[in-house]
DNA sequence: CTTCATTTCTGACTGTAGTCAGTTTATAGC
DNA sequence: GCTATAAACTGACTACAGTCAGAAATGAAG
């Protein structure tokens, strides 16, 4: 009788209980550390609080997230991957641009209207990764945003829906840079959101040379 | 003989002792900082280090500033102003609406170029003032740049150097945002500054509709 | 099964930002 | 001057993120 030897269960190669052990305690970390973070805020949960729900050591939380900010990126990014996804796969497909754009980034404002203290740091730590090496990957949800935006740019001009000459890319980057701002003031909690929406729409409009 | 009451000496209100000494603590207190921080960086300078080079007690220092990032911003606040109103003062007048506005934002980007890793965090508290009531007030400086730049668009405008119809706030915010975007993605450290500055023209083009 | 090497884990420990109860200093009223 | 009130200061202390020398677990080779 042959042993039925893991291959390739998953995609990971070598799966043996070493492996599987990692995988394990991965997940223990993250599934602990969304439900303290929800549920009493970044700042008020401690690490030892997480790697005790985790059943590790407080040492072994750092073997698989550098630092408290990268393990809240880590906990969210699969979400804010799938959010990026829906909102552009749920686009109609006739609309004008700016609808369809505006569309998109009140997708993604939903998503962190759930939790705008976090949603606040997660934010920051996206943009500002302060290791300067390694940090848990976003470039993964960046390249989601950048590339649906330059894909919906680049339809609309085929149906003649937008005029513009400018390369695609650079005209997503601009559109994402105006729906960083806005988040940026939005979640700074001087202005409302529908104070921001209005704005964004404005900018955007500016961005696509039309009219909000 | 009478003795001369220093009577509203600079601008502050009823000058005694008190006042006098509060203000000269806070010189000595920013002027050991920027020593401290652009000498060792930021990280590197502890707030024992401050206090100490500033002769005040470790507490002393958070009645002055919230916290540690906190200081950074109130050091390198006036600095950033200065630069900013001497990038639109340097402006020529008749010049294409583009290349003022890459005049205005190298000119700032120099300043940062000094010292890249301060620059990193001082954007990042700017932006993300970390408590959420009061802090480091940094409403003149955005003021300054906000405004100079909604100006040259409407003088832009009344010369026919720019046509679109836009509020003119709204453009300058948009071009704005822009900017820090580019200034995230140099100091984020994957691009040159020669790169990051070829796209924002590309990006500031988009936003004023005019080919690059 | 028994080494041996390598990877993973651990919690006592360190360094530091920020606090707070108690102290000192300035001002106002007499 | 003296006393009372308020403002400003202080440093011992707390809480917590992150480290690291050693321990434990795993896998490989015989």
């Amino acid at each position: 009788m042959v042993t039925t030897r893991p291959v390739a269960d998953q995609n990971a190669p070598a799966v043996g209980r070493r492996e599987r052990n990692k995988q394990e305690k991965l997940a223990r970390i993250v599934s602990a550390a969304r439900e303290l973070f929800r549920d009493r805020g970044f700042a008020e949960t401690t690490t030892q609080q997480i790697a005790e729900a985790a059943d590790i050591g407080t040492g072994t939380l750092f073997l698989y997230a550098r630092s408290k900010e990268d393990l809240l990126v880590l906990v969210f990014r699969d979400e804010m991957i799938e959010t990026a996804r829906t909102a552009f796969a749920s686009l109609g497909g006739g609309e004008p641009l700016l609808d369809q754009l505006m569309q998109v980034f009140t997708s993604m404002m939903d998503y962190h209207q759930r939790d705008t203290d976090l949603a606040r740091i997660l934010l920051k730590e996206i943009m500002f990764p302060n290791a300067i090496g390694r940090q848990a990957d976003i470039s993964e949800l960046l390249d989601i945003i950048f590339g649906g935006l330059a894909d919906l740019i680049a339809k609309a001009r085929k149906d003649g829906r937008y005029g513009q000459g400018a390369n695609p890319m650079h005209v997503a980057e601009n559109l994402f840079a105006n729906y960083y701002f806005s988040l940026l003031t939005w979640l700074g909690g001087r202005v409302t959101r529908e104070q921001t929406e209005h704005r964004l729409r404005q900018h955007l409009a500016i961005t696509i040379g039309e009219t909000a």
